[in-house]
DNA sequence: TATTGTAAGTTTGTCGACAATCAGATGATC
DNA sequence: GATCATCTGATTGTCGACAAACTTACAATA
């Protein structure tokens, strides 16, 4: 994943000599981190589960060497902890670590969409074309009741947010950004939940951008994670007026069933 | 440093009993990692040199293992690259991480800027005090003419700046985007630069923060960062007209030698 | 002369082992 | 009865070693 093997812009002929894209040679402990990664993603390894170094090694078919080693880089992007001769364990993130998340992410998410913006115009139907697409996932999730698949479109749509709209800098910390948001979700929550609001929230997100109307894409975001550090937080939803209310309640439609909410034409 | 230690709020009875300050114990590996960020800091692992593993462990007087997890550390921060075989190399910073890093500390910074305004009148004095000292060590190495402690002087401020502004992700977050922004310098530059601007640029930053103006900090912090860019990228330093100059001269002091610029009284 | 094949040397990637350390439990003492 | 000391079992932190992989240099061939 952090080797360069990007920027290599369109390529048509294959015939042509020279040009080939380099393998992608990944190390062990690139594979190690990858499949913690996922462990903490998915929730077999929940926050605080304290882990021997001996047993995991073993479950992961490897020494204890490769394995030390991703769990310091695991550490530095601060989805571990490494207790002093106690193997390792999955960090439980503190409300003001929910605040710090989502504030970093309403930061760099509107700078996401300005750049997706900024491309050509064929380039960006793609892009919608492939958010539309993580949205129906959302609403089919959604129609079968399925928080979990429901989750992780989520973190797909956002994942595809960081690729399209980010330098390779900004997709890789949006990544482990969005990793650590699903530890909020497991930190706060007992069991895995996402709120039934997610899924007009980011029609929204979607329709924006296909409007080409930055400031309310920006709006929309903040909103977004303004609610979402709430119901992480179980603060009162709105103590005056909610914006997200607000922004949503903009949109001309007549009322839909939430999961059923139109996308842009050709999506 | 990835210990909880905060939280215990103001403490003022030494003689108390209980309520003593955890001893921070520090593994190897952290250690290791701290040696190999100061190195990169201080410009003896210049970027783009490859090490090999046994020489420098032989160095630091520590095993291959130790020193491999830090590398691995290192990476995740985003300071070393491994290539596959060879060893470890400091990260050559690219234009376009340049930019990222500077945009970044320009979401960041006027954030730390309005915190440390929200505290209490009696903190904010000491904060102030302490950056005031900072930019004093700042004229000071202008005077002498070294670049080295000018640019020394500049991380701790800023750093200074993360520890009273910040939470411990966001402190975090901006030490490792400080050294990567000396990184910019050692990789743009052949020798260790900074620009004379520095110092009258800090100047404000403290008089916009003892004026309790958050919005003018924000703007001056901005177009520092921009100016910097268009330092390290050597590009025309003003296309029309340059954000930095124009917020400069609103202060309304008559002219004074750069380095002597006054601070806000009492620092 | 340019290019390919071969070989040697060096360095990494991985593993196994050992010793120091710590947590938990048991027993002794005031 | 509570607290402290001791013991033990288990686990980590560290090191040394081995084999595979890669780079470099050199030689042979077209």
């Amino acid at each position: 994943m952090s080797e360069r093997n990007s920027g290599t812009g369109g390529l048509a002929s294959a015939r042509q000599v020279g040009r080939l894209a380099p393998v992608r040679r990944t190390s062990t402990v690139d594979l190690i981190a990858e499949r913690l990664r996922e462990a903490v993603v998915d929730g077999s390894l929940p926050p605080g589960a304290v882990l021997g170094e001996a047993e995991l090694a073993f479950q992961l078919g490897v020494s204890r060497g490769p394995l030390r080693e991703a769990m310091q880089r695991l550490t530095a992007e601060g989805l571990l902890v490494i207790p002093r001769r106690r193997g390792l364990a999955v960090r439980t993130m503190t409300p003001e670590d929910v605040r710090d998340i989502h504030w970093l992410r309403a930061r760099i998410e509107p700078e996401l969409g300005r750049r997706i913006l900024a491309r050509p115009a064929a380039e960006r139907r793609t892009v919608l074309a492939e958010l539309g697409a993580e949205v129906k996932r959302m609403q089919k999730a959604l129609r079968r009741d399925d928080a979990r698949a429901l989750g992780d479109a989520y973190l797909d749509f956002h994942r595809a947010l960081a690729a399209w709209g980010g330098s390779e800098r900004l997709a890789r910390m949006m990544g482990t950004l969005l990793i650590e948001t699903r530890l909020c979700t497991f930190s706060m929550y007992e069991h895995f939940e996402v709120h039934r609001d997610l899924v007009s929230e980011h029609v929204a997100f979607v329709a924006a951008l296909a409007a080409e109307d930055a400031a309310r894409f920006t709006a929309l975001i903040e909103a977004h994670l303004d609610a979402e550090v709430r119901r992480l937080l179980a603060e009162p939803e709105a103590a005056k007026e909610d914006d997200a209310d607000r922004l949503l309640a903009e949109t001309p439609d007549e009322p839909q069933p939430l999961d059923r909410l139109d996308l842009p034409e050709g999506l």
